[in-house]
DNA sequence: CTCCTATGATTGATCGGCGA
DNA sequence: ATCGCCGATCAATCATAGGA
């Protein structure tokens, strides 16, 4: 019908995905941080900066990923969680903290 | 540090599950079910929101509450669709004012037959949209911005 | 090419903190 | 004590990209 009315005013919503590695140093920031995923303003800006988008993007993304990841709980989540975990303590270059603190599981 | 620790559990001791952190049980106040009926008086067009969503939650009822006007345009999820007409005289208003004053806006809300709270949150969503795209250098910058 | 899922962006409304 | 604003976030939805 009249949903034309988008096309026009909506036009920016023209979406382009995030490189590959982009999205694998965010999705390691964030299950690397999994207890408290919520970046400060100056860790968006190392991580826009890292996956070469806007801070709004990273927020945009943490926001998304959040909110996806709690309608999975229990799901395909937790396999992905524990991929991301041990990729990113093998690659160990990361500068990130481990935010977990509690369970660590490295045996 | 002291409140991001799995809270109850109830995980399964097979595969290393990970732990339920409280963030991913904050739930929000929702809006309301918005129930039963769906009516749309003007065919006006909703500037989004024409799908029907399965699935609702319930929510503790007790909260700002801000509904009280029985012909707004609510989505199934309780959300509000704006029409077109009212969008529009929101920006024109937003154009002329950022901010508003109390009576300017109980007019506008009459007017676009809106609650004051809505108007209120929606030049207060404006204003931070603007100031998001200020800082993505798009648009101008405010008026007497001294840029040294 | 069609159907379906993944994903980035938008936005009405909420949460917590501040200040008048 | 109350109310508006800010900044961040939520939650639902839109529209498109990408895969089967």
């Amino acid at each position: 019908v009249m949903i034309l009315r988008s096309r026009f005013l909506d036009a920016r919503r023209k979406r382009r995905n995030f490189s590959k590695q982009a999205s694998e140093i965010l999705n390691e920031y964030f299950y690397s941080h999994l207890s408290n995923p919520y970046p400060s303003e100056e860790a968006k800006e190392e991580l826009a900066r890292k996956c070469g988008i806007t801070v709004s993007q990273v927020s945009n993304w943490f926001g998304n990923k959040r909110i996806r990841y709690k309608k999975n709980i229990g799901k395909a989540q937790e396999e992905a969680n524990l991929y991301a975990a041990k990729k990113a303590a093998a690659a160990g270059a990361s500068p990130y903290s481990l935010g977990g603190a509690s369970g660590a599981a490295t045996p | 540090m002291s409140h991001l620790i799995p809270s109850g559990h109830q995980s399964h001791p097979s595969h290393a599950t990970v732990p339920t952190y409280k963030w991913m049980q904050v739930k929000r106040n929702v809006p309301k079910p918005t129930a039963p009926k769906l009516m749309i008086p003007p065919a006006e067009f909703v500037s989004q929101g024409v799908l029907g969503s399965p699935q609702d939650g319930m929510r503790t009822p007790t909260g700002p509450q801000m509904m009280g006007n029985p012909l707004l345009n609510l989505n199934n999820t309780g959300r509000t669709n704006f029409t077109n007409k009212q969008l529009t005289e929101l920006e024109k208003e937003f154009h002329f004012n950022k901010y508003l004053t109390r009576a300017r806006r109980i007019e506008i809300a009459s007017a676009l037959q809106l609650n004051e709270t809505q108007v209120k949150i929606w030049f207060q969503n404006r204003r931070m949209k603007q100031k998001k795209r200020i800082k993505e250098g798009l648009i101008v910058a405010p008026e007497a911005a001294p840029t040294t």
